[in-house]
DNA sequence: CTCCTGACTGGGAGCGCTCACAGTTTGTTG
DNA sequence: CAACAAACTGTGAGCGCTCCCAGTCAGGAG
């Protein structure tokens, strides 16, 4: 830095203006500083900077589930790959951090407010997670992706209006007819667990128990949970399950089954993701953007780090029509 | 650091000491400072330490793909968790970046030799990449995926044995009668595209031109190359598909067709991803270990960052026999 | 007893920045 | 024309560490 005022023929604290937004400089000395930093090749020392303005432009994007199955969801490869593009968009890095075990949380923990990073975007998949409490209480921003359930008034989040994604395909189904409409929803721990039950029950007043059942969001379990519901309720002539992926396992015991896809059973899903397009037959079902959730995810928690503010972002779930329903 | 000091009555220097392996400290200095860091809950400032080691403790994780198609590859993020963690394991932070465009890398490349971090593991679905020269000419630690090609003696890599594992699967083919095999490569730029064909045609001499044909590795491509396949050598009686992505657009080509599986076409895959078992049929495929490749990057990296030397790891590749061939 | 060596300790210097402050110049106002 | 504000500039201090060097102290060799 001292070269670069030397060649401009300034000194350090107006090299240091220009680096940081130009104000009170003039333009000879702008010019002639700009010029000095492309002779020299000169780039910052985000180290040194950081040291003296303790902010260190980067943040944590935390992965908090204890089964690391997030890893294969298409849904936070989006989400990730949103926010490492909107972050390096504003020159701030993004920090990838697995929190799987409670050691790895603690750990994170003490990392993290070490003011090693500005922020956080957590994801996880599950409700209470240890170390919501943990960041929270450090005062440190943070931005959950979907609703932290039991933390709602106190952590920033922006969640995909999954009640009214699930209002909207129920209501659907029951427009195409369909009046045995069974669920196969995902965790009971999670957001889109809870909340897409409670839109299946705003629009079915007093459901059948039996029509209920529950999955964990893996193709698997939508296997299983299918051949449950089908046990329990031979009669059912549709189904909503709340993700493509559980869906594609639930169509697949159908086909078993021998019921045709939508004649016998509609079946619905729920992301919208690209499995949704080369199911058989295509997916009805809701879409939820991710792209979006994610640039949301950065603009809340920048926000934040200024200001200090908590805000959520409820984006809107928008119906998809293919074959399956 | 100075309230350790004090609270430990020591010195900043013999808090450093501890804090940097402890030799050249009494014993009872020891347990004096590390008592006081607990009772402070002192953490260093990783900023500062930088600030004068030179040393950042991170490292790039660097995505280097014109079309962000890798996000979207199983075998990508297996890749990146696996890097995660065994980074974590060792203290050193990951920072992710991805560089699709052409400005992103110049950006990147900037980023990167500002010494923001100590090495780079680089992925990138195509070979000379421009970023690869640029690093290398820092001087700046980098380790591959996969045979950078063009800079094999340039670069540390860690690839699995693709040309085996081609040779392992079209041996296989033959062994079970078939006469007629057909190929569906990579893209002839990516190491995968070439190694394979490659393994093809060391157990293959002077193959039928119409049996080889090229896709990306999407599954959209498998369907299509299928079809041209299909259509240009009607008899073939297997095809070797050079990912499992490809594979299953090969199959539902085939099964469009009206070609049972393995009966009339034997499909063979490359990775033994996810989707591989779930297939219809599940298919017959070519094992590659990534979680073993992130940790050999690791360690090749780390090494690498000590004693600037540069080496090649290729890992085995396996045959996995299911129902397709 | 002297000398040396090795274990250990404290403190100054400095890593590369930003920030606050004092100082200079220019333009504007009464 | 004095007085003042606004635009601009340079410099010292200090962010929190590590490294180096000078020093102290014990124990063993000569």
């Amino acid at each position: 830095m001292e070269d670069v005022a030397e060649v401009a023929g300034v000194s350090r604290g107006t090299v240091s203006r220009v680096l940081n937004g130009g104000h009170y400089v003039s333009p000879d000395a702008l010019t002639a500083v700009q010029r000095a930093i492309r002779k020299t090749g000169y780039v910052v020392n985000q180290h040194a900077r950081s040291l003296v303005t303790q902010r260190s432009n980067s943040v944590a994007f935390i992965l908090s589930d204890p089964q690391d199955r997030l890893f294969e969801d298409p849904n936070f490869n989006i989400l990730l790959k949103g926010c490492t593009q909107a972050l390096a968009e504003r020159d701030i890095t993004l920090l990838l951090t697995i929190a799987g075990t409670q050691e790895d949380r603690r750990r994170v923990g003490r990392w993290v407010t070490a003011g090693h990073v500005d922020g956080v975007l957590l994801v996880s998949e599950h409700a209470g997670s240890p170390l919501t409490d943990e960041l929270r209480s450090r005062g440190l921003p943070i931005v959950a992706a979907g609703r932290p359930i039991g933390h709602e008034r106190e952590i920033s989040y922006v969640a995909a209006d999954d009640r009214d994604g699930a209002r909207q395909m129920v209501n659907y189904l029951r427009s195409r007819g369909r009046r045995r409409i069974g669920i196969i929803t995902g965790p009971t721990d999670t957001p889109g667990g809870v909340d897409r039950l409670a839109g299946y029950r705003d629009v079915i007043d007093e459901p059948d128990p039996g029509l209920i059942t529950h999955g964990d969001y893996t193709q698997a379990s939508g296997e299983r949970a299918m051949a449950d519901l089908l046990d329990r309720a031979p009669d059912l002539d549709a189904v909503f399950v709340c993700s493509d992926l559980m869906a594609l396992g639930a169509i697949s015991t159908l086909h078993r089954a021998g019921k045709r896809i939508p004649q016998d059973v509609a079946v619905g899903g729920f992301d919208d993701s690209k499995v949704a397009v080369s199911a058989d037959p295509p997916l009805t079902t809701i879409r939820q953007d991710f792209t979006r959730v994610s640039t949301e995810m950065v603009r809340l928690l920048l926000d934040s780090i200024g200001t200090n503010t908590r805000s959520a972002v409820i984006l809107p779930t928008e119906l998809v029509i293919r074959e399956s329903a």
